[in-house]
This record gives C-alpha cells, sequence and structure tokens, in this order.
DNA sequence: TACAGTGTACTATTTGTATAGTACAATAGT
DNA sequence: ACTATTGTACTATACAAATAGTACACTGTA
C-alpha cells in the first residue's frame, strides 16, 4: 500500500508523478507482486484529479510489464521484472548513470552528496 | 561556465531547467557575479531547442534581478548573489535522485549496484 | 557608415497535459 | 439473470509548453 500525493507545483505532470510513485513503491518493498492498486476511480477521487489521468498511468505501466490489468477486476503489481542480458544490462546502468551524473552536475551536487541521498531514499520507509 | 543539460523525460519545462541550472550554479559559485552566458542562440543550438525557450528564461531571471541583460551585448549574471535555501537544494536533490531511482529500479538494479557504477564514472574523469 | 552579433517582439502552429462527459465491456457476487 | 464495480474508449475542450519563422532594436567594431 501507498500513500500517493501529488505536487501540483512541480511542473511533472500528474500521470508521470503516479507512474513515478509505483515504480518507486514497488523498488522500495512497499509494494509487493500481486498487490492491488487504488482503482482508477477512487485513485481519482483521492488525488482530485480526473479518472483518465490515473488510467494513463496505469496504461502505461501496464505496458511496461510493470502493472497488470483485468478489466471488470482491477490492476494489480505485475509478477516479474522484465529481465535483460547482463550485457545490456551493464550498458544501460552505464547510459543512466552517466545522464544522471550530467543532470546532477549541472546542480553542482558531488557524487558523495549524491550516494548519500540515494542510501538514504533507499532506507526510507 | 556550465555545462546544460535538458532531461526530456523528467515533464519538467526546458525553460525551468534552465532556470535551475543556472541559480543553483550561481549558489554553488560555478557561475560569478558578471560572467557572460551563452546566446539564447548558441545555447539554444547547443541545447537542440528553440530560441525562444532559452529567451523565456532569460527573462524570467532577469525580473528576477538574477540576470542583466544588455541588449546588443549579451546576458550576465546579477551583482547580487543568488541563495539558495538549504532545504530546497535538499528538495531538489531529493527529487532528482528519486526519479533516478525510479527509473533504475524499472531495470531491476540494486543501489549497490548504481553506487558502483556512479564511483566508477567519477574516478574515470 | 556598414556590418555582425546580440537581445526582443510578435504571430501562428504543433504537441502534451488535464479536464469533462458519456458510453461500453468485462468481471465478481448475489 | 441482475447488479455493482472494474477498466476501456471516445469526443470535445482548455491551457501551457515548445517550436517555427520573421522582423526589429541595440551595441561594438572595423
Amino acid at each position: 500500500m501507498i500513500d500517493f500525493t501529488l505536487d501540483p507545483v512541480s511542473g511533472v505532470p500528474f500521470y508521470k508523478q503516479i507512474i513515478d510513485q509505483i515504480r518507486f513503491g514497488i523498488s522500495r518493498g512497499n509494494l509487493k507482486t500481486g498487490e492491488q492498486l487504488p482503482t482508477v476511480r477512487s485513485l481519482a477521487v483521492q488525488l482530485q484529479i480526473n479518472l483518465n489521468t490515473v488510467s494513463k498511468a496505469y496504461k502505461e505501466l501496464e505496458i511496461q510489464r510493470v502493472l497488470e490489468t483485468q478489466q471488470g477486476t482491477g490492476t494489480f503489481i505485475g509478477a516479474e521484472p522484465v529481465r535483460i542480458a547482463p550485457e545490456e544490462a551493464r550498458e544501460k546502468l552505464r547510459s543512466i548513470c552517466s545522464e544522471f551524473l550530467s543532470i546532477t552536475s549541472c546542480y553542482g551536487f558531488t557524487v558523495e552528496e549524491i550516494i548519500v541521498e540515494l542510501k538514504m531514499l533507499k532506507g526510507k520507509k
């Protein structure tokens, strides 16, 4: 279970914020395989946004195999994480990290600061 | 001097990303008083975005007295230094790292793997 | 003066986000 | 079978962000 929250002034689209929170919730173990997510209608009411916005987030995550939806039943956390070949994964990790560092360096953050933050986010519940 | 970078998938408007990077650059001392920024045209070419988008960022910062523009000459860092509250910096770091983690977790990478990769990339340069 | 480089201003257009409303389809429980 | 609940699909609308193109104004320099 997750407490969804939206930041309307961040500039990040609502549906992307929802996507992020679900993916992050899975990675931290707050959302477990098979667990049911709020219905599109209930989450829309809770966040005071439109039904279609929630639907868009769920749909995109379903395409990415992160979620599994059953019409008439609900939306659930997918079974297995996508498997990638080790070499490809390594290259992917490198490119993502590299891009990440270039962005953080624009803000002047040091690698040490970043690592501290990452560890903190990982431990957070 | 700063290496500007845009994250097109973050959902944050380009002009806001530019504003942020300039503000943080000043706050961290990477941009000093009186220093000339890239021209609107050159930065637009560099970031592969439109001239008007860069102009919008510069204009907003000029209103905030962060930048000083002289038509026909260029755009420069204003006299009064920008001070970014520690909480804002922390929040920025947190949001960037959070988004980063949500992406990496999608590929199944652990925080430990990521940290190893970041340290390796840091040592490379 | 002439010119190159700078920022500015404006209109038009496209794209993405979000809302609103409605209708339909699949499922579970009774 | 019926009903409630779930996800899906579609059209229309509004707004912001970004692009594209063009023209203009100011500055420094040759």
